[in-house]
DNA sequence: CCTTGACTTGGAGTGACTCCAGACCTGTAG
DNA sequence: CTACAGGTCTGGAGTCACTCCAAGTCAAGG
């Protein structure tokens, strides 16, 4: 499949693709015959595994190395998973920044009441 | 109090307190007479919110409006409150974006154990 | 044959910082 | 009194992770 049809399938901008292709954070995808690259279901697999762990924060340097592991075949899958581990630990810590955040604007809502109640 | 208090209390560092003052997210802050400048209570509540907002991604488009109200006194309250009501919806959606790559992250990872798994 | 539309590349632009050079005070130690 | 360290100032360059654009190629439809 081409392109948009990867785009659409996994999430990311074709721009994006591009992009991670040029950064080597996706393996260089096949091509056609007239230069056009053809998705394989793997790679879309890989891309949609992309695409959830930048949209949790996952920087790119960290994608690069797990890229390379991935490259490398199984052997790797040890540092693999350590580097999943650390991600898992960063949604955790993303959580409660959310949690505090809504007690913090909770609380400010809380004080816009007050005001409003106040005028009224 | 002086710039380096401001950023522990605020959690924003300095340089990135004189770039939201410079991009009027932040009011121009006093100067005592050297020219430095001296942060007050009121000051430091404004940054502290600041801080909580952008870790939790809202962008600094949001952060000028929301800034500009603020100047503007109680009467932009509705305004400022839509504003947090927003930002309350992104939370709840990034909080969906975590959960999801959490499972994504947990069926990777059981892969993982079973490729390891057969090696031994 | 001509147009439409998806795709190609390289490069410029954007958002939100982050770092740095060089200058200026202020306070302490010798 | 001088030397030096520490904190702050400004303006501007650098970074990260895209995002958009111009100019070109190619394939299919009318």
């Amino acid at each position: 499949m081409r392109i948009s049809e990867a785009s659409t399938k996994s999430g990311l901008s074709a721009d994006t693709i591009r992009f991670y292709e040029k950064s080597g954070i996706v393996p260089p995808i096949e091509r056609g015959p007239e230069g056009l690259r053809r998705f394989s279901p793997e790679n879309i697999e890989w891309l949609t595994l992309l695409y959830w762990l930048r949209k949790t924060g996952m920087p790119m340097k960290e994608m690069q190395r797990f890229a390379l592991f991935y490259r490398q075949g199984e052997a790797t899958v040890p540092q693999r998973r350590n580097l999943l581990l650390k991600h898992e630990q960063r949604l955790r810590e993303r959580r409660a920044d959310l949690v505090r955040c809504e007690e913090v604007l909770a609380y400010k809502l809380a004080a816009y009441d007050r005001i409003e109640g106040k005028q009224s």
